[in-house]
DNA sequence: CATTTCGGTTGAATCGTGTTAATCTTCCGA
DNA sequence: TCGGAAGATTAACACGATTCAACCGAAATG
């Protein structure tokens, strides 16, 4: 016997393997008397239950996935946290995937969910995943997607409007007499990239007479922005930007320093412009002006929907809450 | 028919179950031609096995589980990218759960992960968690500790010299001129908190005409930083510090805030050492002077051996990994 | 007193996969 | 032609907790 099981449990207690169970699962069932002989029986053996059976048994799982875009990235991990406290009220863990950015890994921990027979799952793509997500709807995984509307409106999703937050940030800078804007992120696949630029041009044009130069990263962080504004600043003078709009917050830091190093004044010579208002932002060499989203309230909302979700498939309707971004102006573009 | 299962599968094949099985984990098996035909009837009916009933019968899960302190706190998100690695090319699944430094929280993270019989497990504890740790090992899950010295010693442990780390931030300090010194940070009773502070109370004294205060916060984050620096600004001037460690650059930064917020000059009338060097430590407003730990080295390190353990847990040894922490020089010190 | 009610308990059946001993097939050499 | 070996496949059981119909005894009811 390596470990204690319900039988042996119930063997001490002097009751069947099924008492011991309703006397886990049921408390209510079981006369005062045998609970407290169980519970010392459960004790004494130090008897922990194996969550395989039980769940083989139920044929589900109680635990939500979610799998995000970057776990580095502070805006991301505000949002599991989010996540984390609905979640916690009705006793079911998280199991938090990384993918970044990379659509293979997305693709492994969605096989590990899917294997798991998670109850729930909380995602931001990256790859095409929407035959996958089907999938797992029809069979019972409720699915909620984060940080993104999904194009084909066929599931939840809780969403803060990146079209909006582009189109305030280009016009920050150009109310600033920015004219020359460059825009950094990438990929231009991920639909948030995708939506921030759109925005971000079509205010450009409007405007008339200011331009936008476009650099493609393959990812989001401090490093992709380093290298980005290094080739910015390898540019002729005169067609060099005097701002940068940056795709997230990261992105937004590494270029401050880049051009720090470079012995660019900012926001003189450049302005900046990040997004997510991670709490990083404000406390920036030059506190940074970014495009904030309600992280927390994103992951709290997006966990209330999947929980309901859960709680009755049949019955939750389809929904899209899209949050409003706020532009948060600091230093870094009071020129 | 909810999900297809096996013995779909072995029907549509026109085979039986067991052989279903033997394709999908020991394919040289069976024949090529079965195998063949078992391929195109899992990819026809979209199976994918029930991971509950596979843990059941193997007994055992091949997942880890992993408990942070601060899942906000990138240097705790940069571990876990260290441990992904080693991880994922034994195609071991990561589970992660934040234990935000309460105890009733890492309780029950360690039930879910008992109940799910994880193959192994990575904790930074929190409580009092010696005896359950001892429970697991007994029942044939590997531990090992990270960011801390099991003081027991029977479990491994990968851990940065803390005492060392304490010491090198002080005699900086003290090589500066500085000479009252405020410690920030906390619960004191945190292993990690107790040796910075211990090594520095240490240096202190042992420099003679130096004098540390002590201010405890119940968290690590920005906001404790921030209260505990007005704190210090609410004591009579001649009473104030003229540098502050913070055990976290977290907190370092919350400090920051502070007294550039009441308008000290930092390094000037103030100066500050952080612990860590975060990513966020050297794009700070003052760029800031701190304890770098090799976090993605003490991820990896800390998967290694466990994998190890996992291995071959009769074999493998009880080891402790010291790393040397490495006092990093910005501005924030140079007065 | 006979009958119903009801809380408490039991034991067998069940969840879906992996394994193992046994069976079947094929092929080769004597 | 037969024996036997090697390879492929099968059938039945095991894993451990939960469930549910059946059962039991005691208390309540007429």
């Amino acid at each position: 016997m390596a470990v204690a099981q319900v039988r042996d449990v119930a063997a001490l207690a002097g009751v069947s393997a099924g008492t011991v169970s309703n006397a886990l699962n049921h408390p209510d069932k079981v006369s005062p008397g045998t609970l407290a002989r169980i519970q010392a029986a459960v004790e004494e053996l130090g008897f922990i239950r194996n969550d395989a059976a039980r769940q083989l048994r139920a044929g589900n799982n109680r635990s939500v996935g979610m799998i995000v875009l970057d776990i580095a990235n502070p805006f991301f991990t505000d949002v599991a946290r989010g996540v984390e406290d609905p979640l916690a009220t009705e006793n079911r863990p998280l199991i938090l995937g990384n993918s970044a950015q990379d659509p293979d890994r997305e693709h492994s921990y969605l096989n590990l969910f899917e294997e798991q027979r998670v109850a729930g799952l909380l995602i931001t793509p990256v790859g095409n995943v929407l035959e996958r997500l089907r999938r797992l709807r029809e069979r019972g995984t409720s699915v909620v997607i984060v940080d993104r509307m999904s194009r084909a409106k066929e599931f939840s999703s809780v969403a803060v409007d990146d079209k909006l937050g582009g189109q305030l940030a280009i016009e920050h800078l150009l109310g600033n007499g920015r004219r020359r804007i460059a825009f950094i992120g990438g990929p231009f696949g991920l639909t948030q990239v995708k939506n921030r630029l759109g925005a971000a041009r079509k205010a450009v044009k409007l405007h008339g007479s200011a331009e936008i130069i476009e650099i493609e990263s393959s990812t989001m962080d401090a490093e992709a922005g380093r290298r980005a504004t290094e080739e910015l600043l390898a540019l002729p003078k005169r067609k060099r930007p005097d701002a940068v709009f940056a795709a997230n917050d990261l992105v937004a830091l590494g270029a401050l320093q880049a051009l720090t190093l470079a012995g660019v004044k900012v926001p003189d010579d450049m302005a900046i412009v990040g997004y997510d208002d991670i709490d990083f932002a404000s406390s920036a060499a030059i506190p940074l002006t970014s495009v904030r989203q309600p992280a927390l309230e994103m992951g709290r909302t997006a966990a209330a929907m999947l929980l309901e979700a859960i709680a009755d498939p049949q019955t939750a309707k389809v929904r899209h809450v899209t949050l409003k971004p706020e532009l948060v102006v600091r230093r870094s573009t009071l020129g």
